[in-house]
RNA sequence: GCUCCCAUCGUCUAGGGGUUAGGACACCACUCUUUCACAGUGAAAACACGAGUUCGAAUCUCGUUGGGAGCGCCA
């Protein structure tokens, strides 16, 4: 096998316990793009920090993954040739790393307490010098310097040996040549005093390790790249590609955050998205066939995706847009479909006692779904068809109600109480003739029925309302709203 | 503040030297429907600004302005 010229990507997560709705979209390239290609998609968990540890977060990000179908070719609870694929079972691999950059010189050791580093910040700051960075205060150590200190147990870092003089120049996929003045570059720490490795050493040594040919992240790691290529450049490395995504941005143009709103995937999921409509709907931020095509499913968009076609201008997150997406997805569904999501909603609503039977949640969802956007929507516009009308809905009341209605509504309950089952048809002679026979247009028996059988005075055609229910029901609700609005 | 990135309707975008600057969402109107929706038709709506290159710039170059991101022993 000729591993080298073989597209892999990967999607590293730290867990923090739930997936960013913008990560998940960096997942998703970084999928679509492996797949289009006939390449790995890799799940690596970055985990590095002790300090941010949270139970159960691998477990939540892994399911949430699942859920919206990236399917992973190599990760935790998978393997694969390259793992461990959690960084903090990788430790041995980073610590026999970074002692080939202190052999090297590329890195050396640092004593300063972070007492002094934040005094170094602040003086610097006070000076309006144009960056902070570290002063290279520890780099001339001795090597008897060096393990006197270390044999004492004084805390260390392990710090980037940053050349000011060398200018760092590098092509990204997706925005072109970026230059970047190594003077500006502080001396990153690689290894922090707990023994731990930073994301700059871990993830460098990991693509690698890996055989990562494609870094596809966000554009937030577009100024810490030179470090990384500093990083390839002193073990000797070639670099993979990089191309850093645009970002997804809330109302006001910020990078999408929580205060302005949801961004956890889950979050969407509660509330009843579609992961097609929410797949869809990422897809489309920062990326266009070149076509007029706006709805994708999961294979279209597969074998549409080109990073060539990412653009560079980050993309506000739009909730109208996905709702109209998601209305889209779930009307594409089946009726079988439609009725097993329905259960399912059903059964966490204030419904969950009463049963149904699939042919009266198909009669349902054959009149409700030209009028839903969510599943919920369907027990929720449609709550007439689960439960009795208690209140009725003013302007319905206000412009139907008229002195004479209760009699036209008892006319038009006698003419049903005539028939056995009525049929939708029947319904429609039963109101014909109570029409006709008060001499009236049907408008006037039309609304008020409306309004008595489903207390809202919007909703599918009249009949097909009347047919779902019932004569018994439709015959008692008439009685209720006589008796309510007296 | 410094570094880097970015710039077409309100939003997502197409278009990359000659176009009536196209589509979608949202909004509005009309048609259909005695309701609501769906659907259809239509309206309104954009090349940030200034120079330069060119016969001709939304498109190429430079600058300005604006916005964003990053500047942690976080990732």
């Amino acid at each position: 096998m000729t591993d080298t010229k073989k597209i892999r990507v990967r999607y590293a997560p730290s867990p923090t316990g739930y997936i960013h709705i913008g990560n998940l979209r960096t997942a998703l390239y970084n999928y679509l793009f492996a797949r289009h290609n006939g390449g790995e998609f890799i799940l690596r968990i970055e985990d590095t920090d002790r300090t941010r540890y949270i139970e159960g977060a691998v477990e939540n990000l892994i399911k949430t993954l699942e859920w919206t179908g990236l399917d992973y070719d190599e990760g935790p609870f998978k393997g694969g040739n390259y793992g461990p694929y959690f960084q903090s079972e990788r430790l041995k691999i980073y610590k026999e790393h970074s002692d080939i950059l202190l052999k090297k010189k590329k890195a050396y050791h640092c004593f300063c307490t972070p007492e002094r580093l934040k005094a170094l910040r602040e003086e610097q700051q006070k000076q309006k010098l144009n960056q902070t960075k570290y002063d290279k205060h520890c780099l001339n150590l001795s090597d008897d310097e060096i393990n006197e200190k270390i044999s004492q147990g004084i805390p260390y870092v392990i710090r980037l040996n940053v050349n000011p003089e060398e200018k760092i120049k590098f092509n990204d996929y997706i925005r072109g040549e970026v230059e970047f003045s190594g003077e500006l570059i502080d001396d990153q720490i690689l290894v922090k005093s707990d023994g731990y490795p930073t994301y700059h050493l871990a993830n460098v040594i990991d693509d690698y390790l890996m055989k990562v040919s494609h870094v596809i992240r966000g554009e937030e790691w577009l100024p810490s790249t030179p470090k990384h290529i500093l990083l390839y450049e002193a073990f000797g490395w070639g670099t993979p590609v990089f191309a850093h995504l645009p970002l997804l941005l809330n109302p006001d143009r910020s990078k999408l955050s929580k205060r302005q709103g949801d961004v956890a995937v889950e979050d969407y999921r509660n509330k009843g998205y579609l992961k097609e409509a929410l797949i869809n709907f990422i897809a489309l931020l920062g990326w266009s066939a070149g076509d007029d095509k706006e709805f994708y499913n999961f294979d279209e968009l597969i074998s549409a995706f080109s990073l060539d076609r990412v653009h560079k201008t980050g993309a506000i997150f739009d909730l109208e847009k996905l709702n109209w997406l998601n209305a889209e997805h779930l009307r594409k569904k089946s009726n079988n479909e439609l009725i097993e999501m329905l259960r399912v909603g059903l059964k966490e609503s204030k419904y969950s006692g009463l049963e149904f039977s699939d042919e009266y949640l198909r009669t349902v969802i054959s009149a409700m779904r030209e009028r839903v956007s969510f599943i919920k929507e369907f027990y929720e516009k449609g709550f007439y068809f689960f439960e009795e009308p208690d209140t009725y809905e003013d302007p319905g009341v206000r412009k139907g109600w008229k002195p004479h209605t209760p009699d036209i509504l008892k006319k038009f309950a006698e003419k049903i109480s005539a028939f056995e089952n009525p049929t939708k048809e029947e319904f429609e002679i039963a109101l014909l003739e109570t029409a006709t026979e008060m001499n009236i247009g049907k408008g006037n028996i039309v609304h008020p029925l409306r309004l008595a059988v489903s207390g809202v005075s919007g909703g599918p055609g009249i009949f097909d309302i009347l047919s779902i229910i019932g004569k018994e029901k439709t015959i008692n609700r008439i009685n209720r709203i006589i008796e309510k609005l007296k």
